[in-house]
DNA sequence: GTCTATACCCTGATAGAC
DNA sequence: GTCTATCAGGGTATAGAC
């Protein structure tokens, strides 16, 4: 509560275009959304583009990559299997997390359509979260966890799962089907590719 | 050559909607692109749904699944790896086919808005290539030649990377950047993923 | 900051001449 | 089968009163 216009003008923005893209969502829906006409809208931001920037900045970096949380890799990496749990269940809460999954949604609506979301799909989504991986698997192979084999590699096999499994959740939702089945997937997923990847 | 103007509205329209989406792409923008003025388009087709429905059924059957050419499932899945090569071979080629790759990125930018498109990604696309798959590993592991394991859940881990390496090939190729470094993902995934579940 | 009023363009679609 | 002409509705955006 207590939401200034502006923070109420973006809420419905995003809603909007999680469910619309871009220019399915008009500035009359949002507006009246909002419950102001257009013209006070236009107090807040400059044009249309403006809210979809403002979005795009505040959303691409928070809601997209966790685990930023402090500690240092090297020390959760050795945790192996448990790591990558913890890594599939920050993923995987990603798209319970509201606001990361009317991005997520808007993201993939727009990722044929706009270069910009196509360069923060996969440069601040995929890239970070690979980097995340692969270096973990390295360390894991030098500790002898794991099988040798390329980091990288590894890291994208393990992850295009994650992110196949979350796109299906996200789609199940829309047509208000369970999404248990596709929760089972996620665990289901860490025991396989533990299980291949161990020596 | 010697296109019929119907399907000049077709090819036109498959463009424009791979390009913009199903809203963004106006009549008028397919029509001119044919050569031709709104109205005389409403010669051919009913409304813009009507195009729309017509290219769906069209191509959503058969430049989805392929691999329905002839052979038992029986010979080739016995192949073992081999069989896997060219299962993901047939998947990369799919987005070499012009019309193929329009029809995805269609249903790439539809696939959050517009609930028949949902259908016929999960079920036509996914359960199809799933099923195939899973009744293959099925077959390997009573030979003996893989692990034993849940032969859905190893289509799926091995399906989902060709998925996302497919999507990767067709972002990079938007922005007209190489895909040759994707196609060689292909070519490491199945090498992994055997090595990973063979005995 | 919000309102009314308005400008101007693009949208899908139809009527009727040729 | 294609054209011109036309329509109602919806799109972004601005000016000016309150």
């Amino acid at each position: 509560m207590d939401k200034t216009t502006k923070e109420k003008i973006l809420d419905a923005a995003l809603e909007l275009f999680s469910q619309r893209g871009y220019k399915g969502a008009s500035v009359r829906m949002i507006s009246s959304k909002v419950g102001i006409r257009e013209s006070a809208l236009y107090n807040h931001f400059k044009n249309k583009e403006d809210i979809l920037n403002t979005i795009v900045s505040t959303l691409s970096s928070s809601s997209l990559s966790f685990l930023s949380s402090g500690k240092p890799l090297e020390e959760s990496a050795k945790k192996g299997k448990s790591f990558l749990r913890e890594f599939a269940t920050s993923f995987k809460l990603l798209s319970y997390d509201e606001k990361s999954e009317k991005f997520f949604r808007f993201m993939m609506i727009e990722l044929m359509q706009n270069r910009n979301i196509r360069d923060i799909f996969l440069n601040d989504f995929h890239q970070t979260h690979l980097k995340i991986l692969s270096q973990a698997f390295f360390i894991m192979m030098q500790e002898g966890m794991i099988r040798s084999s390329d980091p990288m590699l590894m890291a994208r096999e393990f992850l295009s799962p994650l992110f196949f499994y979350r796109m299906q959740a996200t789609l199940l939702r829309l047509d208000r089907e369970s999404t248990s089945s596709v929760a089972t997937l996620f665990e289901k997923h860490i025991d396989f590719f533990w299980e291949m990847i161990s020596e």
